[in-house]
DNA sequence: GTGAAAGCGCTAACAT
DNA sequence: ATGTTAGCGCTTTCAC
């Protein structure tokens, strides 16, 4: 096992200390120097390999140039995108990002937040907060930069960016509407997070102000996001007593199970119900039928939540605003025909 | 900003010197210590909310209880499932790890193996490793435990863990043979990988054991395993002067892309030519047609490469097997059909 | 402009 | 059974 390169080794093979060294390795401190020394030091990095030790440069300094990402689960299409934007505004930088996955479980997300923790990460970026969240919370009440993505937490200032739920929402039910839909339901997500609220809110709200008025029963929340539970879902709905002609659904992989019980049930999408759905996840438009949806930003989603986290994190903390809002797109697929008859 | 909890305040608290705080918390030096005063230190951490600082760990031991992963890019789906797999057994163990994304670039394949050396990893899974790869070939000799996933290094006694490419080759050969074809043509990977290359050979092995004579020009290599380069090499195909009725494509996203070309040529699948996958991706069964294809295991290879990094890395460290081959699976769906035509 | 010394939080060899 | 000391590799006062 060969060990690594360190300063000391650079500072015996140029004959200086090793504080010198350090001082005429790093561009800011660079310039009390002289010249020639700098040089020689440079090339002697060079000629030795030396690496810094980012270990001993984080335990010194408190900048471990590591930021947490904490996501529900990276086998949720969704999330890849929104990595990769993330990485490629930070990496450039010199910094590297340590993903764990929460599965939406709250004992796990609090165990993970320590790993993080533990490891000094610089900044957390959170894209599975929890409505009420006391463990991040208190994180970000000591000191910790922490940017929410996607969700937000309530009752607190941790800044977060989110997508425009309202704006979606009204923009495909004006869409279901235009088509003729007048029965219309909503498949909710879980109301635990904040994107299953505000999408349900959102829904309400539009219906509303479009003059629909939603009998409760067309309107059921999901435990999760999942295929799973749009089946559920959709087969509550099915078995209630009002009929409707389409389903709007808080998100893809619920219109994906709602589509699958459809057909279990023997109605065809969209003959017989108009499904839509949200996110506009990756591979959605090879899946048949192609689902009409609402587009989110996913890579530029990442790249803006991590600029602001740098911001937060300094050198110069700055001040970041609270709220950052991005906005959404209508995707007309084939999941919407006009409506035929109302099911019950 | 609140500053941490450090093995010197509970010593501070408790009166005993840090050593002591040190040996408490450990359960393997702590046998040497008298019942109460473990007691005690053990309740003070708790109260005090202590929690270890593993960058001071790690500059210490070396161990920093973190590894590193990389990948070639996480929104290729076949990896989110491989990456959970390797969370699943190093999670619980308390390691975290760091996933980085190559982008097959061998020139950002050795910045980010110094990001994650620089970082003090404790072992790196590669399932990006280039046939011939000097870089991580150069940082597995000085020590560090390196396990490759998917693919192998050519020329090294770096292990690796990967699937059964021939018999999965030679399965679908024999199922497109069955079916009644015998004009079949390979959509062939980057060579320049191992994955590549080795569907290749088992291509030419099972065929000539099956009395399949392939002619070299219903052969034809793919730059990169992507949707695009499968469109670009069915088109060669399509464009050469030998007939086929069936192609074997090295992966799943090369199929999809060939049979989007068909499509452009007014060729269905699996009626006017037959195409098959190999991975068996997530989703890959809500696409239609739905590809015929060889399930390698996903979850389960980034268990097995977990673990057997783990017995790299040690306390204790075990020889390792060189060579670990995953079985895999035909999953027959419904792009193939018996063949109608020979299309030249 | 450069060197000396201290210390980040931790473990481990050595003392007692 | 516990305390002392040194040091992992680095940055950062403080001297000169």
């Amino acid at each position: 096992m060969k060990t690594r390169v360190t300063l000391k080794d650079i500072a015996r093979e140029t004959g200086v200390h090793v504080s010198t060294v350090s001082r005429a390795l790093d561009p800011n401190t660079r310039t009390s120097l002289t010249n020639e020394v700098v040089e020689r030091i440079k090339a002697a990095a060079e000629k030795l390999g030396y690496r810094p030790n980012k270990l001993a440069y984080g335990l010194r300094t408190n900048r471990t140039m590591t930021v947490g990402v904490m996501i529900p689960d990276i086998t949720n299409m969704l999330f890849p995108p929104i990595v990769r934007g993330i990485e490629s505004v930070l990496e450039p930088l010199g910094y590297a990002s340590m993903i764990v996955n929460t599965d939406n479980q709250e004992e796990r997300e609090g165990r993970l937040i320590e790993v993080l923790r533990e490891r000094g990460v610089d900044g957390i970026i959170h894209a599975a907060v929890l409505r009420s969240d006391p463990k991040i919370a208190e994180v970000a009440a000591q000191g910790l930069p922490v940017i929410t993505l996607n969700r937000r937490i309530e009752d607190s200032n941790i800044a977060y960016v989110i997508n425009d739920e309202y704006a979606g929402i009204r923009m495909m039910l004006e869409f279901l509407f235009g088509q003729g839909h007048r029965r219309i339901a909503h498949l909710a997500g879980p109301l635990n997070l904040s994107t299953g609220q505000l999408r349900l809110d959102a829904f309400r709200r539009a219906s509303d102000e479009l003059g629909l008025s939603v009998p409760s029963s067309l309107i059921t929340a999901s435990a999760r996001f999942d295929e799973d539970e749009g089946r559920r879902c959709a087969e509550v709905l099915l078995d209630s007593v009002e009929p409707f002609t389409a389903i709007l659904c808080a998100n893809d992989r619920l219109a994906l199970g709602a589509i699958d019980k459809l057909r279990q049930r023997g109605l065809e999408c969209p003959n017989d119900v108009a499904v839509t759905g949200f996110n506009d996840m990756p591979f959605l438009d090879l899946i048949k039928p192609r689902l009409t949806t609402i587009r989110i930003q996913q890579f530029e989603a990442g790249q803006m939540v991590a600029k602001l986290l740098l911001d937060l994190i300094g050198p110069l903390p700055e001040d970041v605003s609270q709220e950052t809002i991005l906005p959404v797109e209508l995707v007309v697929r084939d999941s919407v025909a006009p409506p035929k008859a109302a099911f019950a």
